[in-house]
DNA sequence: TTTGTTGGTCAACGCCTGTTGGCAACGTAA
DNA sequence: TTACGTTGCCAACAGGCGTTGACCAACAAA
């Protein structure tokens, strides 16, 4: 069973002659799914784009959904708060969030798809689930309401993320990263770690 | 001049036999858009919904966007701010929001077909800048800093419906709106009134 | 050189989409 | 009754979609 798919991830470091266009169509798909959302995102302009024939994409990733998967495959690279001042946390945490989203187009991509394609939503909650809720359990008063407060965290996250790269309202954009850190680090901070009111 | 499309709204108050028919194409549409979004709400999928034809679809609003239009005529309805005591603004904004947005899937219909729809960006944007911006003016210390105020509180109110009634994230889904006052209020309150940080 | 694997193109498939025009049934005013 | 506008269904169109399989070129091992 050596498998007909060259695809087949036998080992991690196997070079293959076709490395670079893969990571092209990679490259082409983050673009569009992240302009277009899922539908309007087609196999054909993405290998346009990547200068390939449409058929090299079933080839490498199966199908649509295969492509999407890989594409969009996000790590929030949480840094380690219970090494974080308490006091901080919110501060840290908005940083942390606009360099990620600044970061190659992947959370931009995943959101806009996450609107109109269920398994989008459920990677998109996953996402957070696994990498926003430690982060609540390790600085909040009662571990017992972590999802909740990260709950909210996500919400005012996202909240800003959704009106500053995808609605692109200009009073979201017109703020400087440093300006949003001022306003939201204070709402994080309380959500993750004030009294329930 | 007298048109041969019967949708022509020639008068305000001009009641049709059809008019039922009407009415049940855009409940149908504004279900299937707020479920699906634009791309995947199909024409033929609304038609069947309201147990009509497809084609009737297209007599009455001319093409898909047109119905689009027609199914989010979103009013946001925002009561006077003038007469609302500046410590509460943040209370009756969340609770109106929330009426809002439990009411008919007006508003998820038109999140959902924002985010893949430029057309769709550009009215959710004109919604808030219309309704929420004169808030802000009104309760403000200085009404030069009023859009960058609304703009945070709609990245705020905008995460919250995102979360709950769209990606349906548990924690998110699962506060009381007794809840969600509660924390939200105070974040609107600051982001409406409080000094600049 | 031969042989087999990999990288890539081409043409086509079946399906679904938005949209159109023709045609029958109904209701109403003359 | 006749004439006409409205309401509705049906069948079809052109085009785009995801997906498939046959086929050629380049390379690597024998």
């Amino acid at each position: 069973m050596t498998g007909k798919a060259p695809a087949a991830p036998s080992a991690d470091a196997s070079p293959r002659r076709s490395d670079t266009t893969r990571a092209c169509i990679l490259a082409a798909a983050r673009e569009r799914f992240a302009a277009d959302g899922y539908e309007r995102a087609t196999i054909r302009a993405i290998a346009r784009d990547a200068r390939i024939d449409p058929s090299m994409v079933m080839r490498y990733y199966g199908n649509k959904e295969g492509l999407f998967a890989a594409a969009t495959s996000a790590d929030l690279r949480m840094p380690d708060f219970t090494r974080v001042p308490r006091e901080d946390v919110g501060r840290v945490l908005v940083t942390h969030f606009l360099d990620m989203w600044e970061d190659g187009g992947v959370l931009t991509a995943l959101l806009r798809v996450a609107l109109t394609n269920q398994p989008g939503a459920e990677r998109m909650r996953t996402i957070f689930e696994e990498q926003l809720l430690p982060v609540a359990r390790a600085v909040c008063p009662d571990p017992a309401e972590a999802p909740t407060r990260a709950g909210l965290c996500a919400a005012q996250v996202l909240g800003l993320a959704l009106t500053r790269y995808v609605l692109r309202f200009p009073p979201s954009v017109a703020l400087t990263r440093e300006e949003v850190t001022r306003w939201l680090a204070p709402t994080l901070q309380r959500y993750l770690t004030a009294e329930r009111p």
